[in-house]
DNA sequence: CGGCATCCTCTTTGATACTG
DNA sequence: CAGTATCAAAGAGGATGCCG
């Protein structure tokens, strides 16, 4: 990318992650830890293949990404972030938590995978009981479109005032939300009912009562 | 922009403020408060004159900038941002703590405004004595090349923890920085002493000593 | 002068095909 | 698996013109 060429922090932070793409490589990076090529294009649908392959190389030469060989068993290349490129996370969050005012509205044919529920999930919401009992809540996004990849089921971890979120299933879930990722979000952040997020084509079971304990941060 | 088409906070973050040049129109704005064109096109050297115009009306399209006709005294079109374009201002100042480590290298060429200096001032340095006295730090930017407008002095004031920027001079200084920005920043953030500074051309009016109170955050 | 709109060139991106 | 090659389309940069 071309430089701003000012001396100014934000507009060189903007040169050398300004570029379309670099911050979602970013993001998979962060929420994946390390890749291989084929797991970033998976998480990163709609990029051309030799755009990534740019991108790459252009976030290596910054000092940003990782290029490493992976021993005998692996045999592949592994894609990580540096510390200086993990050092952007708080900047991802940042726009994470400002983006989420956009999750609410409809993008029916947006590609949805499920370590994205992450952000909008640590972010937006918090325990406001932190010393009830440990909560598990399965996820199992469905997919808009004909995206197999994206079906993984995720689980949000409640307790000790902690919200996290893994993929994976739980052993014995609390409450299992099956459907749209928008519902389940909408549903998770109380922007809709039990009732309409049913009626919306939401599979809720368990007692969805238990997502008041969930509050929308500030 | 062409939207990435990906249900996540973040890639929707990056659809609405992505675009080259957007995020730098809204640091213009976040710091110096409602602009005029003019005043947005001499914060942001280096914009095509088409592209701003562009920006502009896509940020009002999408209700992060506000367009006000200003009352007859002053007669002229004044941009702000909205509530939501305000909700920015972490995401900027993450993306400016992140890029100061991109201040210390040369960059000779390179534009500068004084009211640039908040972020990496309020972002990297904090008060270690805040029961101390009122400190002013008078800086004064030497225009690299020939960018007249760029030459304004401001003052760092340090009082009770904490430490603010704004344009203008200081009653009484208790220290006066003169020359590059690159100098008076390293001077600042303390990865240059003293005698290097002055050694590499910054003219210093006080006792540096003073500085010694302003750590480097985290 | 402030606030753009036009025109043209150059660079970047996107889509797809192909390869070691 | 991990890319490179190719080419059309979109976007950015720069100069200039217009209009109240």
């Amino acid at each position: 990318m071309r430089s701003y060429g000012q001396y100014c922090s934000v507009a060189k932070a903007l040169d050398a992650v300004g570029d379309r793409w670099t911050l979602l490589i970013v993001r998979e990076l962060l929420l994946q830890g390390p890749c291989r090529y084929t797991d970033l294009r998976n998480g990163l649908p709609g990029i051309a293949t030799n755009l990534l392959a740019d991108r790459l190389h252009e976030l290596e030469a910054a000092g940003l990404v990782r290029r490493e060989e992976a021993a005998p068993p692996v045999a592949t290349t592994l894609f990580s972030l540096t510390e200086a490129g993990a050092a952007l996370e708080p900047s991802l969050e940042a726009l994470g938590a400002w983006g989420i005012r956009y999750m609410a509205e409809p993008a029916d044919d947006d590609e949805f995978r499920s370590h994205w529920f992450t952000f909008p999930v640590e972010l937006f919401l918090h325990d406001s009981a932190p010393d009830g009992p440990p909560l598990a809540i399965e996820l199992r996004p469905a997919s808009p479109a004909a995206s197999r990849a994206s079906s993984r089921p995720a689980v949000v971890e409640v307790s000790g005032g902690e919200v996290r979120t893994r993929l994976g299933s739980a052993a014995s879930p609390d409450l299992i939300l099956d459907g749209s990722p928008r519902l389940i979000l909408g549903l998770l952040g109380a922007y809709l009912t039990p009732a309409d997020a049913e009626a919306l084509g939401l599979s809720v079971t368990g007692d969805p009562a238990i997502l008041r304990r969930l509050q929308p941060a500030s």
